[in-house]
DNA sequence: ACCGTTTACGCAACCGTTTGCGGTTAACAT
DNA sequence: ATGTTAACCGCAAACGGTTGCGTAAACGGT
């Protein structure tokens, strides 16, 4: 079976390769006669048109270059899941760059994007991103960034964030409410702007309330789980908070290997799935990928619809469900 | 600034065009002085040939598409971790094609990396899929298909799995070396080939070893967790099996509320990140997602290279590791 | 009948890279 | 001097769809 292309549909139609163009499109210089007759038989020969032709002629690529630094943790599957069911609602496809947390890599994926022409870029930076000169490269090209989760302080990108700092206090909250004294708080890389703000958020609100705050870091599960085994053995603490997944877990299984699960609150952020089943004592900020992603996509078209539009931060609002002890 | 082309290297160089493209890529024709001088002016603009033009000229697209039937579970962003470092390497990108178990959307998802002329397809079947013939419309367009984790029964297709049937039955022996009697197997839909395989390896050897075995489905994790906690409540089992991460940890979420985690071992196919942490106890087939998927791209890759291949079921060898209680 | 406008379609260039083929030159052998 | 060969490079077509422009026919108005 050959692959038909306009040409043969405007062979069998009489007319010029042009006007099939033209009638597959609407286009209203073509009259809906000859139209329905060209779609028919493209119809019938079941018709693709080469997008290799089309974008190349239009320069457009349907393509959206997601750059994450890590592509699997139990948070990020959500957000391209987000991201990509959004996407593909517009007829455009997702490609998946992982920086791997190195700045090097992510110069290289903005690079790829570029030379792969995609229309669009979605980005997580990484730990290792101090300035964001690199994303000038897309300037050049005339590709929008929309920036989402792991985001920057500045302001010159369109950025898609929760409200980590608000939700940070509120996990505070609620620890002061269950009358929590002993509290230790676990993040993550301390570059990130979303460490910066969970923790201002949780441990100001913490000090306003007159409690101090063992601050730690953490970068994998295990590292948080001998952490926490070291803490409750060397202290006295009654309160842990992880400030993503893989850290709660961690804190989860060292909170229940030292058997204290019923007398250490643990609260956190969160993606939901496996955490509430198994621990639904837990308290935490559900984290939810999916919205982000999406949000983030939706941030992204509009972008491209409106080139010239003036940055912004867009906060995507999500709840804190509290764990029943 | 300008995006620049082969012509502008050309007119600087004082040559054509084909000589520029032919001394990129080390064509022999080229004399070794003007290849360096050519891509010394080349490395100097930055040049990044335009790769709409020549995937077009050359119908290839570079890309590969991946068909799976849900994102989001803590196995297929391994999987496509996995593919996407291969493809990468190769200068390849990833598309990615979920189709929510949905024939329809399978068929869509063919269609679709027929239409952007992905050069590979590698795809996890749906529990809707009973036959393959929807896999054909590739056949015009000469793109190779890989079927990897869902698989089929046929043996038309290249395969990658791992020994399902095998493994299923080292958990079954592992029950019966820890004298269990009173087990309980939860398994996914049963249009799939892993569950029929697993549940065969796993039912037959305990069979052959004279224990019962009451089976069970359940395509979620709160759904596994119900289902156990009534028999629990109902029957004095000892054991149960889950087939994935997702059934595993409504069992374990249901034994924990039931207390009755010393007494009931708990066996099946994990990815190995949050259980073995949170639950040592638990024994788990490790299901390497990330190897499955290396090992799905290589195979596609070979096919591409070797276009004539004979289909074959290549198993990737996991191990079953024992939990400690 | 004349002119302006609209309708409906074709022509041909174009996007940037690749590649078969052909041409030129110089070196070498006969 | 002629023929042969290899080395080196350019010409031009091609990939398939898109689009500015041109134009013929139809139409409408006076």
């Amino acid at each position: 079976m050959k692959v038909i292309t306009i040409k043969d549909i405007a062979q069998m139609a009489n007319v010029s390769p042009s006007t099939v163009s033209r009638a597959l499109k609407d286009h209203p210089d073509i009259s809906s006669d000859l139209k329905t007759k060209i779609k028919q038989i493209a119809e019938a020969l079941n018709f693709k048109p080469n997008s290799f032709a089309s974008n190349f002629r239009k320069q457009k690529s349907q393509l959206i270059g997601v750059i994450i630094p890590k592509f699997c943790n139990s948070f990020v599957p959500d957000v391209i899941d987000g991201i990509t069911a959004f996407v593909n609602d517009k007829n455009f496809q997702v490609i998946i760059l992982p920086t791997n947390d190195d700045i090097t890599k992510e110069k290289e994926a903005i690079q790829k994007c570029c030379d792969y022409r995609v229309d669009g870029i979605l980005m997580s930076l990484s730990v290792e991103t101090f300035d964001l000169e690199h994303l000038k490269i897309a300037d050049a090209y005339n590709i929008p960034i929309v920036i989402f989760d792991k985001a920057a302080s500045t302001i010159n990108y369109h950025q898609v964030v929760i409200n980590d700092q608000l939700l940070a206090e509120a996990c505070a909250q609620q620890l002061i409410a269950e009358n929590r004294k002993n509290i230790v708080g676990f993040f993550g890389h301390e570059n990130l702007a979303i460490t910066k703000n969970r923790q201002l958020g949780f441990s100001s609100h913490l000090n306003k309330n007159g409690l101090p705050l063992t601050i730690d870091y953490a970068s994998s599960s295990v590292e948080a789980y001998k952490k926490t085994i070291n803490l409750i053995e060397n202290q006295n603490i009654d309160a842990v908070f992880g400030i993503s997944d893989e850290l709660l877990i961690g804190i989860i299984a060292a909170v229940r290997a030292k058997n204290k699960l019923n007398e250490i609150s643990i609260i956190g952020f969160s993606d939901g799935t496996t955490i509430p089943l198994l621990f639904p004592e837990v308290s935490y900020v559900f984290h939810d990928g999916k919205k982000l992603g999406n949000e983030a996509a939706k941030t992204l078209f509009h972008l491209l619809d409106n080139p010239n539009l003036n940055p912004a931060i867009n906060s995507v609002s999500v709840d804190l469900k509290i764990g029943n002890r």
